[in-house]
DNA sequence: CTTGCAGGATTGTTCAACAACTCAGTACCG
DNA sequence: CGGTACTGAGTTGTTGAACAATCCTGCAAG
């Protein structure tokens, strides 16, 4: 039998798929999305006792899917006290918005060395959204800006840069259902991902990261404003 | 009392410093200390059982710590087999690079807006690995060198960009052991930081740049060669 | 040389207990 | 009335034990 058969890289990559989770990887994953979707918001109590009743685990279990959310800043931890759902404040903004123009302009600076078929991914997106838009999907609306975002980073082809884009995206998340208006926070945004899928398509890099620099600007100061009016 | 006075910002920076933290986190801690500095090699198995009794730890407290460096990617959890000392092969390590130009490049980048005193730090590092080499402290040499890089990307002045660093750097540790000669690894180094260091303090950012680029590109090939030998 | 099958060892998960701590309410005191 | 100290209930922090599920090793059979 030959060291490399065929059929072995082939099984090698449904590896991950045959890998039983533990029962924490999945609570954190629902938890997870009960966070970023909303139903768990900002400042929400997670008691050790009901949660754990609820998903019938056992406190050890639900500790350790607590541990893990705190690590990706969804969740925070006050000894003692509990956790809590997190609850963003405008450094944390303009933090994460800091983050997102390292990673999404280096991205694009990256473009012309990025495989075909990525950019093909990033002017999908786009197209997604330009379909649910008019069906007043905003919440597809939504998912699919941000999946552009997530695929102008893997521009890179970098699976750790993919996983810290993947948090960064979780973490604004939160931040995100403070606005109350989705049509008005998510439309603008199709013809601005529009027009740099468009320019990473016919390889204008450097005029794409300056609209994608400006694209950040703009949602930032967007989401801030909507800060400072429940702040007030 | 004023809403503001100036002692109450004052207490507040030192909270950090009595919020007792749990056990889980220190055991994080000191497993993280001995993984990046070589006492528990790649590959070594932390059995739950002996690694609790050797620290006085039950072993729910120490799963909980073993979550936190799995997520840290310094341990490799495999289910119903146990943790290991991640292994990286030769796709990590270059990955790991792509993930440090895209940091520390933005950062020099960032340069023109940065804090003054961010850049003096910088200078500072390679002054601290100029006097430990002469002295033959490699392994101070070794520590001034990454720390020369964390403060490259300190010039963004972001919590999460530096987070995403000291996770960055905490991984690259463990292929560092491969090296067999620390003279010879990090010696080289120390003239490219201070060219650096040098541009940067004298406003050269674009130059400064393209150093970077080629230090992380030498860098990554030493790396890599080294890895070879030890396949071979 | 491969396959199948114990047996032992380790991990996954739960449960119960107690210590340590927070918080809200209350009594006390000036 | 305002502030302080204290008490008790409730929650989290940590441990230890228990059992199920799984992996690994070694051996026997084909």
């Amino acid at each position: 039998m030959a060291a490399t058969d065929p059929w072995v890289d082939l099984l090698a990559g449904d590896r991950s798929l045959l890998d039983r989770t533990s029962t924490a990887e999945r609570v954190a994953d629902l938890l997870r999305q009960r966070i970023i979707e909303g139903a768990l918001p900002p400042g929400t109590r997670l008691s050790e006792e009901s949660a754990g009743r609820a998903l019938s685990v056992s406190r050890n279990t639900l500790r350790e899917a607590f541990r893990l959310l705190v690590h990706e800043r969804l969740l925070v931890h006050e000894f003692h006290r509990g956790v809590f759902v997190r609850v963003l404040d405008a450094d944390d903004i303009v933090d994460l918005y800091r983050t997102r123009r390292v990673l999404e302009t280096s991205a694009i600076r990256h473009g012309p060395r990025a495989d075909a078929e990525r950019i093909a991914a990033i002017d999908a997106e786009v197209t997604i959204a330009e379909k649910a838009a008019p069906q007043e999907r905003w919440v597809d609306v939504g998912t699919a800006n941000i999946r552009f975002h997530q695929a102008v980073t893997g521009l890179l082809g970098s699976p750790r840069v993919d996983d810290i884009m993947r948090r960064v995206v979780a973490e604004l998340r939160l931040a995100f259902h403070v606005m109350a208006r989705p049509r008005e926070f998510h439309e603008p945004y199709i013809e601005l991902n529009r027009g740099i899928a468009d320019l990473l398509t016919k390889g204008e890099f450097t005029e794409a990261e300056s609209r994608m620099e400006s694209y950040l600007d703009i949602a930032e100061a967007q989401l801030l404003d909507a800060y400072r009016q429940i702040a007030r």
